[in-house]
DNA sequence: GTCTATAGATGGATAGAC
DNA sequence: GTCTATCCATCTATAGAC
């Protein structure tokens, strides 16, 4: 269809009414946000959000894709720097959360909805893959500048690091939802310690 | 209220209602279950599950509790053994998990639900607090007898590692629940990497 | 205690005026 | 494109018979 408005307008409109949305969804969950909240919180009306979103379904999609999609960029900066170590790496996933739109107790829930899903859990997978490509080429590089590794060792010790490096990303984003004394440093502090090897 | 009923029958009858619930929690999430689901799949009537627990609210309580409660009884076993190290105690709350009910992608659920209601997130606090005291026992343990540290250093060598050490916990139920093909062999492997120094 | 039936409220989504 | 008004499905919870 033939837009009546400018593109400019019309993305505009979505990134709106999306950020009204996900204001709603840090207050009261995904699964739990109504139309009227979101309605409520744009200070749009039902027809103004129908116009650009097909449903709640679209939304969501939409919402999760801002939450989600943010640290990809923010890692590949790293590329710039010399050679950051793993336990950089994490730290530079981790810090960057707290300036980002994606707050953890977001990402918990869109983990969540993924479980039940379909739509949420394959635009997990590809954010995932994303991640760990990021986190593979710098650990390679680490493995290969630093460790003194050859090609096969980095890969097998680049393997072996994965699982933990992603798994203490991913317990940052629990505890700092969960615990309302989070202790930021000190988690970064642990985090350094066991990747330091 | 005089019980018309034994408390057995009463006690049974309660699993039963909860045990149908959680299989639609872990099929369609916490939030998106509906009171006719749990009906429907309980095989009782509106009337009975009204008989024996306030409201979907009451039940969603009861579910987390079942699914959040049973790693501490399990990490306790472990005392019988010889001072296992970090690497043990965590394997052995992620390995626990898969003959558990509660399942990873449950548990996500419930910290997801967590953010948005009070009841699950203090639910949630108090078992994370008992995970931690039982961590905190064994490596305490492990830094005094094969780490030679004295008290004060003990001490700061356990609160040092506890962060990453839940963290890694965290993120196995996270990668479990999400990827398919999770490598749970893999995952053991990469802590066992960073936590033996 | 458990059933069937239904009340009462809220949900997502649409119709039609402007 | 956006509004108001509203349809109809679904939801939680209860009433009353057994």
């Amino acid at each position: 269809m033939m837009p009546k408005v400018t593109a400019e307008y019309r993305e505009a409109r979505r990134d709106e009414i999306t950020a009204a949305a996900l204001r709603c969804f840090q207050a009261r969950g995904l699964a739990a946000t109504s139309m009227s909240d979101i309605i409520a919180e744009s200070g749009l009306s039902a027809g103004a959000i129908y116009g650009h979103f097909e449903g709640k379904h679209d939304i969501m999609m939409a919402a999760a894709r801002e939450v989600i999609g943010h640290r990809i960029a923010d890692l590949r900066e790293l590329a710039g720097e010399s050679a950051p170590s793993p336990a950089e790496v994490v730290t530079r996933m981790m810090t960057g959360l707290s300036g980002d739109v994606a707050k953890p107790s977001l990402l918990l829930q869109v983990w969540a909805q993924a479980m039940v899903e379909d739509g949420v859990r394959e635009l997990l997978w590809t954010v995932f893959a994303d991640i760990r490509e990021a986190f593979d080429h710098y650990f390679m590089r680490w493995a290969v500048e630093h460790e003194s590794l050859d090609e096969v060792a980095a890969r097998e010790w680049t393997a072996t690091l994965m699982p933990a490096a992603v798994g203490l990303a991913q317990g940052y984003i629990v505890q700092s939802a969960v615990f309302p004394a989070f202790d930021s440093a000190a988690y970064l502090a642990s985090v350094r310690s066991v990747l330091q090897q």
